[in-house]
DNA sequence: GAAGATATGTCAGACTACTGACATGAGTCA
DNA sequence: TGACTCATGTCAGTAGTCTGACATATCTTC
C-alpha cells in the first residue's frame, strides 16, 4: 500500500492548504504592520475596539483568537502607550470595558488602510460570487470544527 | 460616514474569516495532538518527512511555515528523542538530509490518524465538488498574496 | 439564604517562534 | 582565479503566547 494510506496527503489536504493560505496572509499582514510598529494581535485589538467600543478583555481575546491572559498583557501595553483606556473600577461585575483613545483611533486608521490593501490583493483574483462562495465554505468548515468532536459517548 | 469606511468590516472580511477558520483548525489539532505529546509543528515535521524523506532543515521549515531557526531547534529535540536522524557530515554543500526513525514513523502514524479525523470533521459538511472549489479558491488567494505587493516602483 | 457552576481579571512561569548575526559551501560571472 | 550572490546551518537574545493558578463577581439551583 501507499505510504500514507490512513493519513494525510499533503498534496490534496484542505487542512494543509488552509494553513498555507493563512500563513501567507499572516506574513503579508506582518509585512505591512511592522513599519507601523504593530503586531497582528495588536492591530486586531484596535480594529475590534473601533467597531465594537467597550468590549472587555475576555471578549477581545475571543475576537482575536488568543487567550485572555495574552490579551491582558497586550492591553496593559496599549494602555501604557495611551492607545486605549479602561476604568479603574468595574462598572458591573469584574468587566472592564475598553475604549480607544484619539491616538488609538489614529493608529487603527493607518493600520486598517494598510491591511485593507493586503486583503484586496488576496481577493483580487476572485469575483463577487467566488468571494461569497469562499466565505460560505470557510464558515461551514469553521462551524463543523467547533462542533464537539468524538468525545466520551456516554453521559 | 460609517465608522470603518476605509477599513475592514469584520462582519464580511474574508481575511478575518480565514483567520477564524484556521484558528478553529489549529485548536482542534492541538486538542488531539496534545495527548500524544506533540505540537502542530512537531507533527507537521514528521508528516512531511514521511512523505518526502531526506528533506533538509530549511526545506522542512518552508513546508511547515516556520523559520529555519525554529525548525533547527525542533530537529535537535526530535533527534535527541530518537525520532529522526541526520548525518554528522553533509553529503553535499551544507545540507543535512533528515530521515525518520522507526519510532518517528510510529509516532507520525498515530498522529496522522488523529489529524485525519479532524480534517474529516472539518470537511464533513462539504461534498466533493465543494471541497474541490474550496481548494481552488484558497490556492488562488495564496498565490495572489505571495505575488510582490506594491513596492518601490523604480528599479 | 447557601452552595455550586460559570465568567472575568490578574499574576507567574514556561514554551514556542521570531529577529539578528555569523560562518560555510555552491553557483555565477567577469 | 577571484569577487559576488545566494542558500544553508547554527548560535544568541528577544518577543509573543501559552498553561497553571488564584481571587472575585454573577447567576443558578435548591
Amino acid at each position: 500500500m501507499s505510504q500514507s494510506r490512513a493519513g494525510i496527503d499533503l498534496e490534496t489536504s484542505l487542512g494543509y492548504l488552509l494553513k498555507e493560505t493563512s500563513s501567507a496572509l499572516r506574513t503579508a499582514m506582518e509585512t505591512v504592520l511592522r513599519p507601523l510598529g504593530m503586531t497582528i494581535t495588536h492591530y486586531s485589538c484596535l480594529e475590534l475596539l473601533a467597531q465594537r467600543p467597550g468590549l472587555s478583555s475576555s471578549e477581545l481575546a475571543r475576537g482575536t483568537f488568543v487567550t485572555r491572559q495574552s490579551m491582558n498583557v497586550l492591553l496593559q501595553a496599549l494602555e501604557r502607550d495611551g492607545l486605549v483606556t479602561r476604568p479603574e473600577q468595574p462598572a458591573a461585575g469584574r468587566v472592564l470595558p475598553t475604549e480607544l483613545t484619539a491616538a488609538g483611533r489614529a493608529q487603527r486608521a493607518a493600520a486598517s488602510a494598510a491591511v485593507r490593501e493586503v486583503e484586496l490583493r488576496m481577493t483580487s483574483g476572485l469575483d463577487a460570487a467566488e468571494q461569497a462562495q469562499l466565505g460560505q465554505l470557510l464558515s461551514r468548515c469553521g462551524a463543523a470544527l467547533r462542533e464537539p468532536g468524538p468525545e466520551s459517548p456516554q453521559p
